[in-house]
DNA sequence: CGTTGTGAAATGATTCACAGCT
DNA sequence: AGCTGTGAATCATTTCACAACG
């Protein structure tokens, strides 16, 4: 039951580029990385990369750098890529489809245990290999199946009311699509908002700036 | 030419979330709001509003607030959402459509202009009402559309290859969808990375944290 | 050598607190 | 009264710089 006095957010998302870097260009075995050749890779320096490993435990050696596939294991235990995570999948229309058409998600260890839909014409159909279930039987089956994360892919009108089933169902994170923000107490929440990115694009090139991850 | 010294980040993000909230819930003529029910709708305090306001020039009233349509007015034009973007989708396969059914776009000013797929078999084929072109008229046709924006929903091995044919096309923004770091010399990026977003959420299970904005 | 680990300094963002306007 | 605008203070994050190590 320990817990870190909690890793700063900018971390946190570094941790999964470092990752998939890692696991990209670094998985040979024995391979050193250095934190200079991680951050050059990420547009970041090498400090950077240094503190960021450092908070969370992670130890290079001197002259040498990081032992490459120690350090991508530490960082999946860290970040919790190490275990299978069980997730349901809330609306089936275009967007809950193509989540799930997206095979990356099987990689990283998110099973689909469940998908719902509130169309009586959509439940019944069978989704990239799910029978989608009606929206009544989402209590039972989070419970029933263990499903710790679920994805809102509903319309923003719905999806309050899908999360507080979610949460109540005991469900631990939600991966939000829906444009508004939920309220999901004692669960972590991340949001995914394609118009808020989109705006902030066009924003970005109005005042002819560069780069920024969202 | 003139530029002002580059808005934060973060002020950005947010713009666009008190935008989302005028237009949700203070859309009536004539009606004002006040820096902290702004503030409460989006978990910030009072003072951020005001200074993110301030900083790019929108004045509210002294024992009134501001008035929301103007607001919603300043905020369209620096989000540069009160113009029209075309925009080139790259890529036709799950997530190339869903972003294209997902009506929500049309609202905001963002008009399909055109579809690419490197696949002979989807090319020609008509998806949410767009032919689908052939890659290799990705040049000629975004001169000839004056298309601005692309989304890259490719794999990740083709994204950059991608990306440089659009930049060279003068495309002068690009959402990325590809999990990669794409370079883009003189072009705006945002990157919408769903892997990323789940390992970020599932470390903050793993550490019983709370909600954070990806 | 090259590279890590880490205090100290610098930068950036948020909150506080209050003068001043309506 | 209620609310904005903003300098000053606090908090967070990044970068610098260098001693210590293999």
């Amino acid at each position: 039951m320990s817990s870190k006095s909690s890793i700063p957010a900018p971390t946190v998302k570094r941790l999964s580029l470092y990752l998939r870097e890692l696991e990209a260009r670094f998985s040979e075995d024995g391979q050193t990385v250095s934190s200079q050749q991680l951050g050059r890779a990420l547009g970041i320096t090498d400090a950077q990369v240094r503190k960021d490993l450092a908070f969370v435990g992670q130890t290079g050696h001197p002259g040498i750098g990081y032992k490459a596939n120690e350090l991508a294991h530490g960082l999946r235990q860290i970040l919790g890529t190490d275990r299978a995570w069980r997730v349901a999948v809330v609306g089936a229309g275009k967007l809950g489809r193509a989540l799930m058409g997206y095979g990356r998600f099987g990689d990283k260890g998110f099973d689909v245990a469940a998908v719902f839909d509130a169309d009586p014409k959509v439940v019944g159909t069978t989704v990239a290999g799910h029978r989608v279930r009606p929206l009544q039987d989402l209590e039972s089956l989070v419970a029933e199946r263990g499903i710790q994360v679920g994805i809102v892919a509903t319309p923003a009108d719905a999806a309050q009311q899908v999360t507080d089933r979610l949460v109540r169902s005991g469900v631990r994170g939600i991966l939000n699509f829906a444009p508004i923000r939920l309220n999901a107490d004692g669960c972590s929440i991340v949001d995914v908002d394609l118009t808020l990115s989109l705006e902030q694009l066009v924003c970005q090139v109005s005042l002819g700036l560069n780069r920024d991850s969202a």
